[in-house]
DNA sequence: TGCTAATAACTGACTGGTCAGTTATTTATT
DNA sequence: AATAAATAACTGACCAGTCAGTTATTAGCA
């Protein structure tokens, strides 16, 4: 029996990889690296199994791809934003504003809980985001403080501290949504969240913490 | 030939639960739920793999006992920390110094890693610890914030984001070394961490900071 | 106090199912 | 017709869970 009409696959080469990555984000940020199975990958990207190793190696490397199609998009944004900040304050409340948006097109929270979860058993993935994102980052605005303890905004105290105070609340609202709200937790409205986070660490960072919106 | 000497295993029950439950802790904790082999949690506990399936029907079981373990004392602690606390700002401060000792104790942090990484998998799971553990911390400390604010203790804002932020800090540092330290990151010093995060939100949470340490 | 029978904690080889990865074959495309 | 993208049936390793047999321990009896 002929179906006549359509053909039952494409040749897509150029186009596979992406859907595949995307394919498998959606999978393991869903089930976890060994919980995943890559024949609800291969279904996910409308292909079959065989045809994921057209691309890739291994399992494994799907993993690899995920992790690192999450990582270099946000470094970059992060520090531009880093380097075009004329106050310390304005940094912590632009990215305090932008960052909830990324977070809603891009799955950070997911990859980070996968990152997270796999790290000891993908310690090279771990040092990957340790040393390309997370490590960068905290140092970027441990920087940016240092600077402003320098020029008397910011109090004494130590500044990597300062960094993963003002992070973490934003972080944290993230990672409870993701995995509680499925429950029926009630979910943080996270751009919400990040805006009396910042302004509240900021109010106690500051020497003068000024006019608060 | 016989050996003679030691006898080759020794009758045990009473002793057993508890020995597996902490021999799984400590595999799972390190591999995560799925990479985890029996094999191994039963070399860790000293017991045959068969030994395990005398005192917990399946894998999925021993896993359940692990998360349950790490639930009933943490939150107790807490729930009296909050009912004896004077003044809110204390409760935060007496919290900020004790929690780091329970951390350094109790795996906590190795715990939450799984349950927020299997979540997906156990979905029954994540609503235990948030129905028994997560929300009523929570709810406890919103409740304490919210009754200082109308005393005019604490500045207006949503009570439960002023909780995570309180929170966040000790958590994400804890989940930090956890992660990063293994692949060669400098550790955070948690109780020196979070003292100075609580100090910083509070400052930024009350109307009058008055005196900082 | 020693000897033996009965009990149940414990072992480790085995099995059945699952799934990452392979390959023979089919199909779209030029 | 030639090429290579894609499929789908296949293989082999791995591992949760089982169970027949072994051994430490206790109870009963002398």
């Amino acid at each position: 029996m002929l179906p006549a009409g359509q053909p039952k696959f494409r040749r897509r080469k150029a186009d596979r990889p992406e859907e595949i990555v995307r394919a498998a984000l959606t999978v393991f940020a869903s089930k976890g690296f060994a919980a995943a199975r890559l024949e609800e990958i291969a279904a996910e990207a409308g292909v079959s199994k065989g045809a994921l190793y057209l691309y890739f190696a291994t399992k494994e490397d799907m993993f690899r791809a995920v992790v690192a199609q999450g990582l270099a998009p946000n470094l970059a944004f992060i520090q531009a934003a880093a380097a075009s900040a004329p106050a310390f304050a304005d940094l912590a409340r632009t990215l305090a504003a932008l960052l909830p948006q990324v977070a809603e097109r891009a799955p950070i929270a997911a990859i980070a809980k996968m990152v997270i979860g796999e790290a000891r058993n993908f310690p090279e993935l771990a040092r990957v985001w340790h040393d390309q994102l997370v490590g960068p980052v905290i140092a970027t605005f441990a920087h940016a403080i240092a600077a402003a303890q320098a020029r008397g905004e910011v109090r004494p105290g130590d500044p990597r501290a300062y960094a993963v105070s003002l992070a973490s609340g934003l972080l944290l609202g993230l990672v409870f949504n993701e995995t509680f709200a499925p429950v029926g937790a009630a979910p943080f409205d996270i751009p919400a969240l990040a805006r009396q986070h910042v302004e509240t660490v900021l109010a106690g960072m500051l020497t003068n913490p000024g006019a608060r919106p």
